[in-house]
RNA sequence: GGUGGGGUUCCCGAGUGGCCAAAGGGAACAGACUGUAAAUCUGUCGGCGUACGCCUUCGGAGGUUCAAAUCCUCCCCCCACCA
């Protein structure tokens, strides 16, 4: 078994690569895009069908799994993949991104984060250090470092102090685990908001943090696609070749197949997912919504260029039915379609990247999102 | 045949003289969702008009009143119980 961290570029198609990185728990052939198990389910699905969809590897989420059921529980069952029966990589938020979206239960100091718990209200205090012994006690293949994603519309001078803080957060981050520890991974995240050379700044602070992947974090926060585009061909092809480069919560499909083309190897986001619970889906024929009143008597499949288990065994008809009718199964096939769509799909980017095809591939996906949104 | 209770905008259902084009659900339609406080949320939902507004609507037909879904009369249907 290759030593965690190992990173393997195998192909290059203009920026887009094509590689393979070792974890404690497997290897991870990228670019890949990880399902969301916040609290340590990828919603509606058991392990055996997020296998089935062909998932690599997933998240969990550091705040999520503290708050419920704790990580030191989680840690008497054995970490989080005996606890869960998930045996492939898991890779933990830090808590990171609860400091954006719980943005009025907390409080930013120096010495870390104090969280009001979003279920009981009890205050609950993050620093780097916590975050990482947390993380620890999941047994997470790779760790993220704790930082303050930055909303969207503030301005330089509080994204560049925010940015410095980052930095100092993951320096402690890295010294609470030492490379190699624990064969668990840690990760870097580049902040910066919406200005270039403070993403610059940002990497170039990290950089000099031995860390085995840089994640760009910050982006989809509310932002026009032009903006995140803009940012993200700016700084993904700076960051370091020779490690996994990790674009954070993004994305649709096209915002994907951008990161790829920009050279970035992994992607996570709760769209397809939620979209899924949400009765919003992902074909080759663009995106549609189970719910509209068309479809209910359409005996046809939800995607005839799908080989899922939902495309190949159920109707439109029926698919809508569940839906409308709220039965627990409408949200395990919506979601076990939504996730075979995103991760066919990079399946398919890592073959075109071997055949120097990524052009052709992202113009297919283009065409298909063409009408309407993306 | 008797007694009681009902018929409200696509459906269910509130409303019992003006603040009612009429609460609230549902359905429909449109939309949102990007490191998951999300199996969630938003908007529209009689017609015309950008709007003040105008027109049509609360089983049917009359009537009372400045004003009726709301009161009165008759009629038509439905439900429950009794015979």
């Amino acid at each position: 078994m290759e030593k965690p961290g190992t990173f393997t570029l195998k192909a290059v198609d203009g920026k887009a690569r094509r590689a393979s990185l070792a974890t404690a728990h497997g290897v991870v052939e990228t670019p890949v895009f990880m399902p969301v198990g916040t609290r340590g389910s990828v919603k509606s699905l058991s392990p055996h069908d997020l296998i089935d969809v062909g998932s690599q590897i997933i998240l969990g989420n550091t705040y999520h799994l503290y708050i419920r059921p704790g990580d030191e529980l989680i840690a008497r069952q054995g970490g989080l993949h005996d606890f869960s029966n998930w045996h492939g990589p898991i890779l933990t938020d830090s808590g990171g991104f609860q400091v954006f979206s719980l943005e009025g239960l907390r409080k930013i100091t120096e010495e870390g984060v104090e969280f009001r718990s979003h279920m009981d209200g009890s205050k609950h205090f993050f620093s780097p250090e916590k975050v990482i012994s947390i993380q620890k006690n999941l047994g997470s293949d790779i760790i993220m470092v704790l930082d303050e994603c930055v909303p969207y519309g503030k301005d330089k001078k509080y994204t560049a102090k925010s940015l410095e803080l980052t930095t100092r957060w993951a320096r402690r981050c890295r010294e609470a685990l030492a490379p190699g520890e624990n064969g668990q991974l840690m990760f870097g995240i580049v902040q910066g908001g919406f200005y270039k050379d403070l993403r610059e700044t940002s990497l170039g602070q990290l950089m000099e943090i031995p860390f085995e992947g840089y994640a760009i974090g910050g982006l989809s926060v509310g932002e026009s696609t032009k903006e995140m585009y803009d940012i993200l061909r700016h700084i993904a092809p700076m960051l370091p070749e020779d490690k996994p480069r990790y674009l954070m919560g993004v994305g649709t499909p096209l915002d994907i197949l951008e990161g790829i083309e920009a050279g970035v190897d992994m992607f996570d986001c709760v769209l397809p997912t939620r979209n899924a619970r949400n009765g919003t889906l992902y074909t080759s024929q663009g995106k549609m919504n189970i719910k509209k009143a068309k479809y209910s008597e359409d005996s046809g499949p939800l995607d005839p260029n799908c080989g899922c288990y939902a495309c190949k065994n159920f109707s439109r008809a029926y698919l809508r039915h569940l839906y409308m009718a709220r039965e627990l199964l409408s949200y395990r096939l919506n979601t076990l379609h939504n996730l075979t769509f995103f991760l066919d799909m990079t399946a398919r980017a890592r073959k075109a990247i071997e055949n120097g095809t990524f052009a052709e591939l992202k113009a297919e996906y283009q065409a298909m999102f063409a009408v309407g949104e993306k």
